[in-house]
DNA sequence: GGGCAATCTTGACGATGACAAGATTCTGTC
DNA sequence: GACAGAATCTTGTCATCGTCAAGATTGCCC
């Protein structure tokens, strides 16, 4: 019980994180602020601001954690694109949180070199499956790349946004294999 | 001059939206204020309530104006799916503000009914695209719909997040269309 | 011309972010 | 064990914000 506690949390930057999650997924980025954050660790107003600095140095950390945990989501998919899709949506709907800040560079630092760090990581973990993909087919080029990348990206951001229609199912990851699978097999064509 | 107007401004309401869109390409949605855009309009700080109610009633009409922005750019795209997907991405790259509050339905009022009207025309426009193609190609099915629309929209967000990697040029519609292009002749297969 | 609606202005309050000054606790060194 | 300094907080303050209320002004309709 924190009210036994003095002036030393012992834990303070990763509850605040975890609090943060918490708002943002229950009320969106825009919800998420210090006090309240401060207030759910049962600390002072202030004292979120010697471990992050600002609002942008919350948002800069967590976004952080989101691309390490992204890299570690699709180093654990393997090597079939078809996988590592599916591991990103998935990714994005059980973290939706850190894949909100993520992509919106506006609320966070995106020059920090943690941030950089991160990314890097991340988009090394993304291309692992395009190279994978490379091997097996000879040909492939950037633009499946993107390609790859935005049909998952797009679905992940129109699930959360909650304008997919009704029928697809309660499970992101199956829907999106059923939906990513059209890029390697296009409907009959003419 | 705003100097000589007394108490009726007489074009409050467009003059604060066009404001939003500004702040809102400028420095992201987190950064509008009511009173920044009262301001800006020259009236006082209470002005854009009688508008809008709040900050989620004006943002509620700017999703609105979004949705029907979009709809009036994808019916004149004609029914080609590749046009269609080109000038989704270039509806979004070219209405930023609009489409990053679009697709974040926390900072609006998602339950209004003039914005359930609007995201039926937008997705009424987004189907024909949609329907011209299955009647091109039998077979198409609807994952071949959320397919379109994915890559299109991951395409569209990651472009504006920053995300995408250098070398795929200044034109956002022409580097769609080469990823897009993939989703209906894929990599030469096994 | 008058009444009422529409469209503002002014003022106030509580919440927030950020900053400063200071208090307490922990750690490392001697 | 004591001390110094770093780390980690608390308290307080200020400017800005969103929202609400009360009131002033303007436009429109009968």
């Amino acid at each position: 019980m924190t009210s036994t506690r003095g002036y030393h949390h012992g834990d303070l930057r990763r509850v605040l994180l975890a609090a943060a999650v918490e708002v943002i997924e229950e009320s969106g980025s825009a919800a998420l602020s210090l006090r309240d954050l401060a207030r759910r660790a049962g600390v002072s107003h202030a004292a979120p601001a010697h471990h992050f600095g600002d609002r942008a140095g919350l948002l800069t950390a967590l976004a952080v954690q989101g691309f390490d945990l992204l890299a570690e989501a699709l180093h654990a998919a393997g090597t079939d694109l078809l996988d590592v899709g599916v591991a990103y949506v998935d990714f994005a709907v059980g973290h939706r949180a850190h894949f909100e800040v993520m992509f919106h560079p506006d609320l966070y630092r995106a020059d920090d070199p943690e941030i950089r760090a991160a990314r890097a990581r991340s988009g090394r973990a993304l291309h692992a499956g395009v190279a994978a993909l490379a091997q097996a087919r000879p040909g492939t080029r950037q633009d499946d790349a993107m390609a790859a990348w935005s049909i998952v990206h797009g679905f992940a951001t129109l699930w959360l946004a909650g304008a997919l229609p009704a029928g697809l199912g309660d499970d992101p990851g199956e829907a999106a294999r059923a939906v990513t699978r059209r890029l390697f097999t296009p409907p009959p064509g003419p």
